[in-house]
DNA sequence: ATGGTCGGTTGCCGA
């Protein structure tokens, strides 16, 4: 049985509610990791979300950032925080492992390793982040400086992660386009935030560590993009950027089916300025 | 060379 995850900054999920249900509705990810809920836990709409079949575990926040898990499975072992950056009390990081119970039969091997014979756990597991890097404001600014230590901070959490050979989804809104097909005009944009060089580097450096970026994984020529500016109509002359990004551990990687970033949110009427991103992993048969 | 538009609990700031 495929699971579908998906990450969504969804810039508000009390403005939001009614939308953010429709796409559930429709779409019926496993796993939503959501951005930006703007909502401290208490506040958070977690009945609604419930009623739809979801656990959920919240990082919230007042006013700005916030940052959950929506799972159709069991949620434990669940981190807030990025362990490597503990003075940064931002609501930008949450992690947690789902238990993907009741999707039996966990390959071939009735609890072993086809070739190794290594044994496996019994329950198949999938741990997944939800991360919102800061946007970095100016480059060259001091909140610029911070976007490159979160990255940097999540490398080094990430080093630990991949320890574990697990099955392992980080997703979240990076603030980075890659490359350039992932910009509308990456001549004009180039060094500007979430275009610049410097981010691009360590977003890169996750990768060298064994991740893989299932959209582009996927689709290696295709453009599209998961943000819109609300500001000079970016949507409606498609002028984005591909910076919501779901990075798989080699686990997960090799169990990629599909990926894709659903856009048609994105034309309805009180929209989020981002796109859910999603991939479909095949896990047991 | 700077504005445009959202969301928050707001008379501005962050994106």
């Amino acid at each position: 049985m495929p699971i579908t995850v998906a990450t969504w900054n969804i810039n508000s999920i009390r403005a939001r509610l009614p939308e953010a249900c429709a796409w559930l509705r429709e779409a019926q990810p496993d796993i939503v990791l959501l951005q930006e809920t703007k909502a401290e836990d208490h506040n958070f709409p977690a009945m609604e979300i419930e009623d739809l079949g979801y656990n959920l575990a919240l990082h919230g926040q007042k006013t700005y950032n916030g940052v959950a898990i929506l799972s159709k499975h069991r949620i434990e072992d669940v981190t807030r925080g990025l362990p490597t950056l503990p003075e940064n009390t931002d609501a930008r990081y949450i992690e947690g492992l789902i238990s993907l119970k009741g999707i039996r039969d966990w390959g071939l091997g009735i609890g072993k390793d086809i070739l190794t014979s290594n044994p496996q756990p019994l329950i198949p597991t999938l741990r997944v982040a939800s991360i919102y890097v800061p946007n970095g404001g100016e480059v060259g600014s001091e909140k610029f400086g911070q976007k490159l230590r979160f990255l940097e901070a999540l490398r080094l959490h990430a080093e630990t992660l991949l320890l574990q050979d697990e099955m392992l989804a980080l997703g979240g809104d990076y603030n980075v386009a890659p490359a350039d097909m992932d910009v509308y005009a990456p001549a004009a944009l180039r060094g500007t935030t979430c275009f610049h060089p410097e981010e691009q580097k360590r977003l890169r450096a996750l990768e060298y560590l064994g991740l893989t970026d299932a959209f582009r994984a996927r689709y290696p020529d295709r453009q599209q993009f998961s943000w819109w500016d609300y500001r000079s109509s970016g949507w409606e002359h498609n002028k984005g950027m591909r910076i919501d990004h779901l990075l798989l551990s080699p686990q997960a990687a090799d169990a990629l089916e599909d990926a894709g970033i659903d856009d048609t949110p994105r034309g309805k009427p009180k929209a989020s300025d981002h796109a859910p991103v999603w991939c479909r992993l095949g896990v047991g048969c």
